[in-house]
DNA sequence: ACAATACATAAGCACAAACTTATGTGATTC
DNA sequence: GAATCACATAAGTTTGTGCTTATGTATTGT
């Protein structure tokens, strides 16, 4: 399920980690593993996972893959989050936070 | 880490079924193996990788055990959503989803 | 055409996670 | 107070996940 690659995709800190540093600019597989400590094939498994679970696009540019956000991922958790809004209202700062950023 | 805690907790499917059970109203660990095919034991170490990750609250109540949604771990990745609100804007059905739900 | 670069894929191993069976704990009932 | 019920915890087994080394595939440069 779409959703399931989703969650499992993030559980792993490293490719959160990957994650967070493309959603600061794209950048191609090599420029993500710096200051990393990862292997090239681990790094490249690691892309495959996140790319599965829509979280990532990739753009082939010569010999070299760009990587970017994929808002199609962020936007399925927002749809999870959703169906429970119901329990949202009793912890205030954190939807604040999510009101602010989306009024404008 | 919190974060991952959460992440980890819903990478797994019989847990979220677990938790989409519990956001339609508290139960105790009996009533949600109904229908589920699965073990004691196994549903209350669930339960217990939940309460760590601060998605669920117990509460003792004579010899059962109410389980409910604890809205901490829903804000929590509210908060690590916002963190990418720049993303956002590309796909609008979800957004709307959520404006709608929370204008009101 | 050949070498080098950037990346993907395959196969195997090590560790973690989810299950099982067995047993423990606290509260209720008789 | 003994039995029962609701649940937690322990220990062991199996399955899954992330790594490694090795190799494959495009693309570029000479």
């Amino acid at each position: 399920m779409m959703e399931h690659d989703i969650f499992r995709a993030l559980a792993d800190p490293t490719r959160r980690t990957i994650f967070e540093k493309l959603a600061n600019g794209s950048m191609n597989a090599s420029a993500l593993r710096q200051g990393m400590d990862i292997s090239q094939p681990a790094m490249s498994q690691h892309l495959a996972v996140l790319r599965e679970a829509r979280l990532v696009r990739e753009q082939r540019e010569g010999r070299f893959v760009n990587y970017q956000v994929d808002p199609d991922g962020l936007a399925l958790i927002a749809e999870w989050l959703a169906k429970y809004r119901a329990y949202w209202p009793t912890r205030i700062d954190a939807l604040k936070l999510l009101l602010k950023d989306m009024d404008q």
